[in-house]
DNA sequence: GGGCGCCTTCCGATATGTGGAAGGCCTGGC
DNA sequence: GCCAGGCCTTCCACATATCGGAAGGCGCCC
Protein backbone atom coordinates (compact mmCIF):
# COMPACT_ATOMS: atom_id res chain seq x y z
CA UNK A 1 0.00 0.00 0.00
CA UNK A 2 2.50 3.14 1.37
CA UNK A 3 5.35 1.99 -1.08
CA UNK A 4 7.09 4.74 0.08
CA UNK A 5 7.60 2.42 3.37
CA UNK A 6 10.34 0.50 1.43
CA UNK A 7 13.90 1.80 2.16
CA UNK A 8 15.42 3.23 -0.61
CA UNK A 9 18.07 0.28 -0.53
CA UNK A 10 20.48 2.81 -0.10
CA UNK A 11 19.28 5.15 2.23
CA UNK A 12 22.17 5.17 5.10
CA UNK A 13 20.05 3.33 7.77
CA UNK A 14 23.35 4.82 9.78
CA UNK A 15 21.87 6.39 13.13
CA UNK A 16 22.56 9.97 13.07
CA UNK A 17 22.83 11.57 16.07
CA UNK A 18 23.16 15.24 16.31
CA UNK A 19 26.38 14.52 18.59
CA UNK A 20 27.85 12.44 16.20
CA UNK A 21 27.26 15.21 13.06
CA UNK A 22 29.08 17.12 14.72
CA UNK A 23 31.57 15.14 14.80
CA UNK A 24 31.58 14.15 11.32
CA UNK A 25 31.87 18.22 10.42
CA UNK A 26 34.71 18.62 12.57
CA UNK A 27 36.79 15.64 11.56
CA UNK A 28 36.27 16.13 7.96
CA UNK A 29 39.34 18.71 8.45
CA UNK A 30 42.51 17.05 8.56
CA UNK A 31 46.24 18.43 7.83
CA UNK A 32 45.42 17.73 3.77
CA UNK A 33 42.30 19.56 4.18
CA UNK A 34 42.51 22.64 6.81
CA UNK A 35 40.34 24.37 4.58
CA UNK A 36 36.69 23.31 3.03
CA UNK A 37 34.08 25.19 1.13
CA UNK A 38 30.76 24.87 2.70
CA UNK A 39 29.88 22.17 -0.36
CA UNK A 40 33.10 20.05 0.12
CA UNK A 41 32.63 19.98 3.95
CA UNK A 42 28.89 18.83 2.91
CA UNK A 43 30.17 15.71 0.82
CA UNK A 44 33.10 15.15 2.82
CA UNK A 45 30.83 14.85 6.04
CA UNK A 46 28.23 12.44 4.54
CA UNK A 47 25.63 15.22 5.55
CA UNK A 48 22.59 16.93 3.40
CA UNK A 49 23.85 20.62 2.33
CA UNK A 50 20.99 22.33 4.19
CA UNK A 51 21.75 20.28 7.00
CA UNK A 52 25.77 20.95 7.03
CA UNK A 53 24.69 25.03 5.87
CA UNK A 54 22.20 25.74 9.03
CA UNK A 55 24.90 23.83 11.62
CA UNK A 56 28.32 25.26 10.03
CA UNK A 57 26.19 28.73 10.48
CA UNK A 58 25.70 28.02 14.06
CA UNK A 59 29.26 26.58 14.35
CA UNK A 60 30.82 29.80 13.37
CA UNK A 61 28.63 31.62 15.77
CA UNK A 62 30.02 29.17 18.18
CA UNK A 63 33.65 30.07 17.20
CA UNK A 64 33.91 26.55 16.76
CA UNK A 65 34.36 27.15 12.63
CA UNK A 66 35.97 30.42 10.86
CA UNK A 67 36.08 31.41 7.91
CA UNK A 68 39.47 32.63 6.67
CA UNK A 69 40.84 35.31 4.17
CA UNK A 70 39.39 33.33 1.01
CA UNK A 71 35.50 32.78 3.13
CA UNK A 72 36.63 29.03 3.15
CA UNK A 73 35.75 27.41 6.40
CA UNK A 74 38.11 26.08 9.00
CA UNK A 75 38.50 24.68 12.65
CA UNK A 76 38.43 27.53 14.87
CA UNK A 77 40.61 29.10 17.23
CA UNK A 78 38.18 27.95 20.19
CA UNK A 79 38.57 24.43 19.48
CA UNK A 80 42.87 25.04 19.72
CA UNK A 81 42.12 26.45 22.95
CA UNK A 82 39.97 23.71 23.92
CA UNK A 83 42.53 21.79 22.89
CA UNK A 84 45.08 23.36 25.37
CA UNK A 85 43.10 21.50 28.10
CA UNK A 86 43.87 17.65 27.06
CA UNK A 87 46.19 16.35 30.06
CA UNK A 88 47.19 13.81 28.23
CA UNK A 89 49.29 16.16 25.74
CA UNK A 90 49.30 19.36 26.77
CA UNK A 91 50.58 19.60 30.18
CA UNK A 92 53.49 16.37 29.70
CA UNK A 93 54.42 18.89 26.43
CA UNK A 94 54.84 22.10 28.26
CA UNK A 95 57.40 19.95 30.75
CA UNK A 96 59.11 18.28 28.45
CA UNK A 97 59.66 21.12 25.52
CA UNK A 98 62.37 22.64 27.32
CA UNK A 99 64.55 19.63 28.14
CA UNK A 100 64.01 18.56 24.46
CA UNK A 101 65.11 21.58 23.06
CA UNK A 102 68.48 21.38 25.02
CA UNK A 103 68.93 17.95 23.88
CA UNK A 104 68.02 19.55 20.51
CA UNK A 105 70.44 22.60 20.82
CA UNK A 106 73.60 20.32 22.23
CA UNK A 107 73.11 17.14 19.65
CA UNK A 108 71.06 19.21 16.50
CA UNK A 109 69.11 15.62 16.25
CA UNK A 110 66.04 14.77 15.70
CA UNK A 111 64.02 14.51 19.27
CA UNK A 112 60.40 13.17 19.01
CA UNK A 113 57.76 13.64 22.09
CA UNK A 114 55.05 10.83 22.35
CA UNK A 115 52.58 9.68 24.19
CA UNK A 116 50.07 6.20 24.91
CA UNK A 117 47.07 5.83 23.59
CA UNK A 118 45.54 2.45 23.63
CA UNK A 119 47.82 0.57 21.54
CA UNK A 120 49.02 3.19 19.73
CA UNK A 121 51.36 6.21 20.46
CA UNK A 122 50.44 9.18 19.59
CA UNK A 123 53.21 11.95 18.49
CA UNK A 124 53.27 15.14 20.55
CA UNK A 125 56.26 17.27 19.20
CA UNK A 126 59.10 17.02 17.48
CA UNK A 127 62.11 18.84 16.85
CA UNK A 128 64.39 18.54 13.52
CA UNK A 129 66.34 20.52 11.02
CA UNK A 130 63.61 22.00 9.26
CA UNK A 131 64.42 20.22 5.85
CA UNK A 132 61.69 20.21 3.11
CA UNK A 133 60.43 16.56 2.61
CA UNK A 134 61.31 15.29 6.00
CA UNK A 135 58.32 16.43 7.37
CA UNK A 136 57.53 12.40 9.11
CA UNK A 137 56.90 12.11 11.31
CA UNK A 138 53.99 14.71 12.18
CA UNK A 139 52.64 16.21 15.18
CA UNK A 140 49.35 14.34 15.89
CA UNK A 141 50.21 11.13 13.93
CA UNK A 142 49.36 7.49 15.75
CA UNK A 143 51.29 4.91 14.80
CA UNK A 144 51.88 1.17 16.27
CA UNK A 145 53.75 0.81 19.78
CA UNK A 146 56.06 -2.04 18.63
CA UNK A 147 56.83 0.52 15.42
CA UNK A 148 58.91 3.21 16.76
CA UNK A 149 61.32 3.78 19.93
CA UNK A 150 58.55 5.92 21.54
CA UNK A 151 56.13 3.20 21.63
CA UNK A 152 58.45 0.27 22.43
CA UNK A 153 59.87 2.55 25.22
CA UNK A 154 55.89 2.98 26.21
CA UNK A 155 55.23 -0.71 25.93
CA UNK A 156 58.56 -2.26 27.67
CA UNK A 157 57.32 -0.61 31.16
CA UNK A 158 53.62 -0.98 30.83
CA UNK A 159 52.03 -3.59 33.23
CA UNK A 160 52.59 -7.16 32.12
CA UNK A 161 49.30 -7.66 30.88
CA UNK A 162 48.92 -4.76 28.79
CA UNK A 163 52.16 -5.92 26.81
CA UNK A 164 50.76 -9.39 26.82
CA UNK A 165 47.59 -8.33 25.78
CA UNK A 166 49.17 -6.59 22.61
CA UNK A 167 51.26 -9.17 21.60
CA UNK A 168 47.99 -11.45 21.49
CA UNK A 169 46.57 -8.82 19.52
CA UNK A 170 50.03 -8.67 17.15
CA UNK A 171 50.21 -11.98 16.47
CA UNK A 172 46.17 -12.46 15.96
CA UNK A 173 45.85 -9.67 13.07
CA UNK A 174 49.21 -9.61 11.95
CA UNK A 175 50.48 -9.07 8.61
CA UNK A 176 53.74 -8.29 7.36
CA UNK A 177 54.54 -7.29 10.79
CA UNK A 178 57.51 -8.37 13.57
CA UNK A 179 57.41 -11.71 14.70
CA UNK A 180 55.94 -11.37 18.18
CA UNK A 181 59.00 -13.33 19.51
CA UNK A 182 61.23 -10.74 18.15
CA UNK A 183 59.24 -8.14 19.79
CA UNK A 184 58.93 -9.84 23.41
CA UNK A 185 62.98 -10.17 23.15
CA UNK A 186 63.65 -6.66 22.28
CA UNK A 187 61.07 -5.63 25.07
CA UNK A 188 63.37 -7.12 27.54
CA UNK A 189 66.14 -5.69 25.92
CA UNK A 190 64.81 -1.95 25.98
CA UNK A 191 63.90 -3.01 30.28
CA UNK A 192 67.57 -3.85 30.59
CA UNK A 193 68.84 -0.89 28.87
CA UNK A 194 66.72 1.55 30.40
CA UNK A 195 65.83 2.71 26.70
CA UNK A 196 64.60 1.41 23.48
CA UNK A 197 66.48 0.99 20.23
CA UNK A 198 64.81 0.67 16.79
CA UNK A 199 65.99 1.14 13.37
CA UNK A 200 64.59 3.60 10.91
CA UNK A 201 63.05 1.81 7.91
CA UNK A 202 63.64 4.51 5.69
CA UNK A 203 67.02 5.73 6.70
CA UNK A 204 69.81 5.31 7.79
CA UNK A 205 68.83 6.14 11.43
CA UNK A 206 68.16 4.25 14.47
CA UNK A 207 65.91 6.00 17.44
CA UNK A 208 66.63 5.78 21.11
CA UNK A 209 63.20 5.84 22.93
CA UNK A 210 63.27 6.20 27.12
CA UNK A 211 59.84 6.77 28.92
CA UNK A 212 58.24 9.01 31.19
CA UNK A 213 56.52 7.10 34.56
CA UNK A 214 53.97 9.06 36.41
CA UNK A 215 54.28 7.85 40.31
CA UNK A 216 52.65 4.84 39.86
CA UNK A 217 55.62 3.76 37.52
CA UNK A 218 53.01 3.44 34.56
CA UNK A 219 54.53 5.41 31.32
CA UNK A 220 52.76 8.18 30.80
CA UNK A 221 55.00 9.51 28.06
CA UNK A 222 58.49 9.07 26.04
CA UNK A 223 61.46 10.69 24.39
CA UNK A 224 63.46 9.47 21.33
CA UNK A 225 66.39 10.29 19.71
CA UNK A 226 67.54 9.64 16.20
CA UNK A 227 71.17 8.60 15.64
CA UNK A 228 72.76 7.53 12.64
CA UNK A 229 73.33 4.37 11.97
CA UNK A 230 76.42 2.94 13.13
CA UNK A 231 76.67 5.76 16.11
CA UNK A 232 77.50 3.90 19.35
CA UNK A 233 74.95 3.80 21.16
CA UNK A 234 75.30 3.99 24.64
CA UNK A 235 76.41 7.22 25.13
CA UNK A 236 73.68 8.26 23.21
CA UNK A 237 71.09 5.93 25.04
CA UNK A 238 71.91 7.59 28.18
CA UNK A 239 71.88 10.80 27.11
CA UNK A 240 67.64 9.84 25.95
CA UNK A 241 67.59 8.20 29.11
CA UNK A 242 68.26 11.35 31.26
CA UNK A 243 66.40 13.28 29.49
CA UNK A 244 63.56 11.42 30.08
CA UNK A 245 64.41 11.17 33.83
CA UNK A 246 64.54 15.06 33.49
CA UNK A 247 61.41 15.27 32.18
CA UNK A 248 59.58 13.02 34.61
CA UNK A 249 61.31 14.49 37.38
CA UNK A 250 59.98 18.05 36.28
CA UNK A 251 56.40 16.45 35.63
CA UNK A 252 56.39 14.80 39.61
CA UNK A 253 57.05 18.36 40.84
CA UNK A 254 54.69 19.81 39.43
CA UNK A 255 51.75 17.70 40.01
CA UNK A 256 51.68 16.59 35.80
CA UNK A 257 51.88 12.93 36.78
CA UNK B 1 -8.37 29.21 26.85
CA UNK B 2 -5.48 27.50 26.57
CA UNK B 3 -4.28 28.51 30.14
CA UNK B 4 -0.68 26.15 29.45
CA UNK B 5 0.30 29.06 26.43
CA UNK B 6 1.45 30.54 28.94
CA UNK B 7 5.45 30.59 29.63
CA UNK B 8 6.20 28.95 32.76
CA UNK B 9 7.72 32.60 33.75
CA UNK B 10 11.09 30.84 34.20
CA UNK B 11 11.56 27.82 31.94
CA UNK B 12 14.34 28.88 30.22
CA UNK B 13 13.01 30.21 26.71
CA UNK B 14 17.12 29.62 25.64
CA UNK B 15 16.79 27.69 22.23
CA UNK B 16 19.16 25.32 22.71
CA UNK B 17 20.56 23.39 19.51
CA UNK B 18 22.23 19.93 19.59
CA UNK B 19 25.20 22.24 18.16
CA UNK B 20 24.85 24.25 20.72
CA UNK B 21 24.95 21.51 23.21
CA UNK B 22 27.65 20.15 22.44
CA UNK B 23 29.65 23.36 22.51
CA UNK B 24 27.80 24.05 25.92
CA UNK B 25 29.23 20.72 26.95
CA UNK B 26 33.10 21.14 25.56
CA UNK B 27 33.22 24.61 26.90
CA UNK B 28 32.18 23.95 29.89
CA UNK B 29 36.06 22.82 30.61
CA UNK B 30 38.28 25.33 31.21
CA UNK B 31 41.72 25.91 32.56
CA UNK B 32 40.57 25.78 36.30
CA UNK B 33 37.92 22.88 35.31
CA UNK B 34 40.22 20.60 33.23
CA UNK B 35 38.51 17.44 34.52
CA UNK B 36 35.01 17.36 35.84
CA UNK B 37 32.11 14.33 36.99
CA UNK B 38 29.52 13.98 34.89
CA UNK B 39 27.05 15.85 37.56
CA UNK B 40 29.44 18.77 37.36
CA UNK B 41 29.51 19.01 34.08
CA UNK B 42 25.43 18.84 34.11
CA UNK B 43 25.47 21.83 35.90
CA UNK B 44 28.06 23.78 34.66
CA UNK B 45 26.73 22.94 30.96
CA UNK B 46 23.29 23.98 32.30
CA UNK B 47 21.85 20.68 30.57
CA UNK B 48 19.47 17.91 32.32
CA UNK B 49 21.46 15.15 34.02
CA UNK B 50 19.53 12.58 31.72
CA UNK B 51 20.89 14.50 28.40
CA UNK B 52 23.97 15.11 29.31
CA UNK B 53 24.62 11.58 29.99
CA UNK B 54 23.58 10.53 26.78
CA UNK B 55 25.92 12.94 24.82
CA UNK B 56 28.81 11.85 26.89
CA UNK B 57 28.54 8.38 26.22
CA UNK B 58 28.71 9.32 22.51
CA UNK B 59 31.37 12.23 23.10
CA UNK B 60 33.53 9.86 24.51
CA UNK B 61 32.92 7.00 22.01
CA UNK B 62 34.24 9.67 19.15
CA UNK B 63 36.81 10.28 21.04
CA UNK B 64 36.04 13.71 21.59
CA UNK B 65 35.77 13.37 25.63
CA UNK B 66 37.88 11.11 27.77
CA UNK B 67 38.29 9.62 30.96
CA UNK B 68 41.02 10.36 33.49
CA UNK B 69 42.63 7.49 35.69
CA UNK B 70 40.06 9.03 38.75
CA UNK B 71 37.09 8.55 36.13
CA UNK B 72 36.45 12.08 35.32
CA UNK B 73 36.11 13.28 32.38
CA UNK B 74 37.99 15.58 30.31
CA UNK B 75 38.60 16.87 26.98
CA UNK B 76 39.86 14.04 24.02
CA UNK B 77 43.10 13.73 22.53
CA UNK B 78 40.95 14.07 19.28
CA UNK B 79 40.17 17.74 19.95
CA UNK B 80 43.63 18.39 20.27
CA UNK B 81 44.15 17.07 17.22
CA UNK B 82 41.81 19.14 15.53
CA UNK B 83 43.09 22.02 17.10
CA UNK B 84 46.61 21.35 15.10
CA UNK B 85 44.12 22.28 12.06
CA UNK B 86 43.86 25.81 12.99
CA UNK B 87 45.44 27.96 10.69
CA UNK B 88 46.03 31.18 12.62
CA UNK B 89 47.30 29.79 15.55
CA UNK B 90 49.47 26.35 14.94
CA UNK B 91 51.32 27.28 11.78
CA UNK B 92 52.56 30.87 13.23
CA UNK B 93 53.25 28.92 16.09
CA UNK B 94 55.42 26.32 14.81
CA UNK B 95 57.13 28.60 12.49
CA UNK B 96 57.89 31.23 15.13
CA UNK B 97 58.92 28.83 18.26
CA UNK B 98 62.56 28.49 17.11
CA UNK B 99 62.99 32.18 16.48
CA UNK B 100 61.64 32.88 19.80
CA UNK B 101 63.99 30.18 21.22
CA UNK B 102 66.97 31.43 20.16
CA UNK B 103 65.76 35.07 21.63
CA UNK B 104 65.14 33.63 24.53
CA UNK B 105 68.52 31.81 25.22
CA UNK B 106 70.39 34.54 24.48
CA UNK B 107 68.75 37.20 26.44
CA UNK B 108 66.78 34.97 29.69
CA UNK B 109 63.93 37.10 28.84
CA UNK B 110 60.30 36.43 28.52
CA UNK B 111 59.07 35.74 24.87
CA UNK B 112 55.41 35.80 24.03
CA UNK B 113 53.57 35.45 20.80
CA UNK B 114 50.24 36.82 20.14
CA UNK B 115 47.53 36.68 17.23
CA UNK B 116 44.71 39.29 16.46
CA UNK B 117 40.77 37.98 17.08
CA UNK B 118 38.70 40.90 16.41
CA UNK B 119 39.65 43.52 19.01
CA UNK B 120 41.21 41.11 21.16
CA UNK B 121 45.01 39.37 21.03
CA UNK B 122 45.21 35.86 22.27
CA UNK B 123 48.64 34.06 23.57
CA UNK B 124 49.56 31.34 21.06
CA UNK B 125 53.13 30.90 22.74
CA UNK B 126 55.44 31.88 25.82
CA UNK B 127 58.74 31.55 27.17
CA UNK B 128 60.12 32.75 30.21
CA UNK B 129 61.38 31.09 33.21
CA UNK B 130 59.56 28.59 35.08
CA UNK B 131 58.63 30.51 38.72
CA UNK B 132 55.71 29.81 40.91
CA UNK B 133 53.17 32.56 40.64
CA UNK B 134 54.45 34.05 37.35
CA UNK B 135 52.21 32.38 35.25
CA UNK B 136 50.32 35.00 33.21
CA UNK B 137 49.81 35.62 30.33
CA UNK B 138 48.37 32.14 30.00
CA UNK B 139 48.89 30.48 26.75
CA UNK B 140 44.93 30.90 24.99
CA UNK B 141 44.47 34.12 27.19
CA UNK B 142 42.46 36.98 25.36
CA UNK B 143 43.51 40.49 26.15
CA UNK B 144 42.22 43.98 24.36
CA UNK B 145 44.36 45.15 22.01
CA UNK B 146 45.67 48.09 24.05
CA UNK B 147 46.56 46.54 27.00
CA UNK B 148 50.10 44.71 26.14
CA UNK B 149 52.95 45.32 23.60
CA UNK B 150 52.11 42.12 21.25
CA UNK B 151 48.23 43.88 20.63
CA UNK B 152 49.81 47.52 20.16
CA UNK B 153 52.17 46.58 17.09
CA UNK B 154 48.60 44.34 15.74
CA UNK B 155 46.95 47.43 16.01
CA UNK B 156 49.49 49.79 14.88
CA UNK B 157 50.23 48.20 11.68
CA UNK B 158 46.24 47.38 11.14
CA UNK B 159 44.56 49.05 8.42
CA UNK B 160 43.40 52.56 9.27
CA UNK B 161 39.47 52.00 9.69
CA UNK B 162 40.30 49.44 11.43
CA UNK B 163 42.27 50.96 13.90
CA UNK B 164 39.59 54.23 13.87
CA UNK B 165 36.90 51.55 14.44
CA UNK B 166 38.93 49.91 17.44
CA UNK B 167 39.57 53.27 19.29
CA UNK B 168 35.69 54.48 18.46
CA UNK B 169 34.53 51.74 20.52
CA UNK B 170 37.44 52.43 22.91
CA UNK B 171 35.72 55.68 23.26
CA UNK B 172 32.42 54.36 23.58
CA UNK B 173 32.50 51.72 26.22
CA UNK B 174 35.56 53.31 27.97
CA UNK B 175 35.84 52.69 31.78
CA UNK B 176 39.19 53.30 33.48
CA UNK B 177 40.65 52.63 30.23
CA UNK B 178 43.64 55.12 29.17
CA UNK B 179 42.53 57.84 26.53
CA UNK B 180 42.45 56.96 23.20
CA UNK B 181 43.84 59.94 22.35
CA UNK B 182 46.80 58.48 24.18
CA UNK B 183 46.39 55.32 22.00
CA UNK B 184 46.77 57.19 19.09
CA UNK B 185 49.79 59.15 19.67
CA UNK B 186 51.69 55.55 21.06
CA UNK B 187 50.32 53.88 18.10
CA UNK B 188 51.96 56.95 15.73
CA UNK B 189 55.13 56.58 17.62
CA UNK B 190 54.55 52.13 17.80
CA UNK B 191 54.48 52.88 13.71
CA UNK B 192 57.67 55.14 13.65
CA UNK B 193 60.06 52.87 15.58
CA UNK B 194 58.57 49.99 14.38
CA UNK B 195 57.71 48.34 17.74
CA UNK B 196 55.61 48.87 19.99
CA UNK B 197 56.31 50.03 23.86
CA UNK B 198 54.58 48.98 27.20
CA UNK B 199 54.86 48.87 30.68
CA UNK B 200 53.62 46.25 32.83
CA UNK B 201 51.24 47.28 35.30
CA UNK B 202 51.92 44.55 37.77
CA UNK B 203 55.55 44.78 37.81
CA UNK B 204 58.85 47.01 36.82
CA UNK B 205 58.81 45.68 33.02
CA UNK B 206 57.78 47.42 29.86
CA UNK B 207 57.61 45.36 27.06
CA UNK B 208 58.69 45.56 23.53
CA UNK B 209 56.42 44.72 20.49
CA UNK B 210 56.78 43.97 16.91
CA UNK B 211 54.61 43.11 13.67
CA UNK B 212 54.69 39.69 12.30
CA UNK B 213 52.96 40.71 8.73
CA UNK B 214 51.47 38.67 5.91
CA UNK B 215 52.24 39.49 1.65
CA UNK B 216 49.32 41.72 1.73
CA UNK B 217 50.88 43.81 4.47
CA UNK B 218 47.99 42.87 7.04
CA UNK B 219 49.48 41.58 10.98
CA UNK B 220 48.79 38.24 11.57
CA UNK B 221 50.69 38.27 14.79
CA UNK B 222 53.20 39.93 17.23
CA UNK B 223 56.00 38.98 18.97
CA UNK B 224 57.34 40.58 22.11
CA UNK B 225 59.92 40.98 24.60
CA UNK B 226 59.70 41.75 27.94
CA UNK B 227 62.80 44.03 29.63
CA UNK B 228 63.51 45.31 33.09
CA UNK B 229 62.18 49.18 33.32
CA UNK B 230 64.85 51.91 32.77
CA UNK B 231 66.63 49.20 30.11
CA UNK B 232 67.37 51.28 27.08
CA UNK B 233 64.71 50.59 24.80
CA UNK B 234 66.15 51.14 21.53
CA UNK B 235 68.80 47.86 21.26
CA UNK B 236 65.92 45.53 22.42
CA UNK B 237 63.78 47.51 20.24
CA UNK B 238 65.50 46.35 17.23
CA UNK B 239 66.09 42.91 18.91
CA UNK B 240 62.17 41.82 18.96
CA UNK B 241 61.74 43.80 15.53
CA UNK B 242 64.25 41.38 13.74
CA UNK B 243 63.22 38.41 15.22
CA UNK B 244 59.43 39.48 13.84
CA UNK B 245 61.32 40.22 10.51
CA UNK B 246 62.84 36.70 11.09
CA UNK B 247 59.57 34.86 11.38
CA UNK B 248 58.02 36.72 8.57
CA UNK B 249 60.64 35.58 6.13
CA UNK B 250 60.07 32.23 7.25
CA UNK B 251 56.44 32.45 7.07
CA UNK B 252 56.30 33.77 3.41
CA UNK B 253 58.48 31.55 2.29
CA UNK B 254 57.02 28.64 3.64
CA UNK B 255 53.18 29.96 2.73
CA UNK B 256 52.13 30.69 6.74
CA UNK B 257 51.02 34.04 5.18
C1' DG C 1 23.06 1.72 59.29
C1' DG C 2 21.12 5.64 57.35
C1' DG C 3 21.65 9.54 54.39
C1' DC C 4 23.54 11.56 50.51
C1' DG C 5 25.43 12.26 46.07
C1' DC C 6 26.58 10.10 41.85
C1' DC C 7 25.64 7.38 37.77
C1' DT C 8 22.49 4.80 34.88
C1' DT C 9 18.14 3.53 32.60
C1' DC C 10 13.36 3.99 31.30
C1' DC C 11 9.34 6.42 29.13
C1' DG C 12 5.60 9.41 26.68
C1' DA C 13 4.71 13.99 24.94
C1' DT C 14 6.52 17.48 22.41
C1' DA C 15 9.74 20.53 20.89
C1' DT C 16 13.45 20.10 17.54
C1' DG C 17 16.19 19.05 13.84
C1' DT C 18 15.99 17.06 9.20
C1' DG C 19 16.69 17.26 4.18
C1' DG C 20 14.29 17.61 -0.34
C1' DA C 21 13.40 21.13 -3.45
C1' DA C 22 13.68 25.58 -5.41
C1' DG C 23 15.80 30.09 -6.20
C1' DG C 24 19.70 33.46 -6.39
C1' DC C 25 24.37 34.46 -7.31
C1' DC C 26 28.64 33.96 -9.46
C1' DT C 27 32.14 32.30 -12.88
C1' DG C 28 33.83 30.25 -16.97
C1' DG C 29 33.05 28.34 -21.58
C1' DC C 30 31.26 28.71 -26.13
C1' DG D 1 25.79 37.40 -24.56
C1' DC D 2 23.89 33.34 -23.09
C1' DC D 3 23.83 28.93 -21.08
C1' DA D 4 25.68 25.45 -17.85
C1' DG D 5 27.30 24.19 -13.62
C1' DG D 6 29.18 25.33 -9.48
C1' DC D 7 28.16 27.28 -4.83
C1' DC D 8 25.37 29.22 -1.19
C1' DT D 9 20.90 30.27 0.91
C1' DT D 10 16.07 29.72 2.35
C1' DC D 11 11.74 27.38 3.10
C1' DC D 12 8.47 23.99 5.17
C1' DA D 13 6.06 19.44 6.26
C1' DC D 14 7.51 15.51 8.37
C1' DA D 15 9.74 12.45 11.48
C1' DT D 16 12.72 11.92 15.19
C1' DA D 17 15.60 13.03 18.76
C1' DT D 18 15.26 15.53 23.18
C1' DC D 19 13.38 16.58 27.60
C1' DG D 20 12.81 15.74 32.39
C1' DG D 21 10.68 13.25 35.89
C1' DA D 22 11.15 9.08 38.37
C1' DA D 23 13.25 5.03 40.09
C1' DG D 24 17.05 1.79 41.09
C1' DG D 25 21.89 0.61 42.12
C1' DC D 26 26.23 2.04 43.80
C1' DG D 27 29.68 3.80 46.91
C1' DC D 28 31.03 6.99 50.51
C1' DC D 29 30.95 9.56 54.71
C1' DC D 30 28.87 10.79 58.90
Amino acid sequence: MIETQVRPADTAPTRRSSVERVHRLLSSFDYEHKRLSLSDLSRRAGLPLSTTHRMVTELLELGMLERDQHNLLCIGVDVWKLGLLTPKTYGIQRVALPFMQDLYATTGLPIHLGIPEGDKVTVVESLRPRAPGRERPRIGQRDPLHSCAVGMALLAFSDTNLQEAYLAKMSLDRHNGPEPQTVRRDLAQTRANGYAVNSIKTAPNIALGAPVLNRAGQPISAVSLVVLEGTATPPYGHLIRNTARAVQRTAWEQGIA
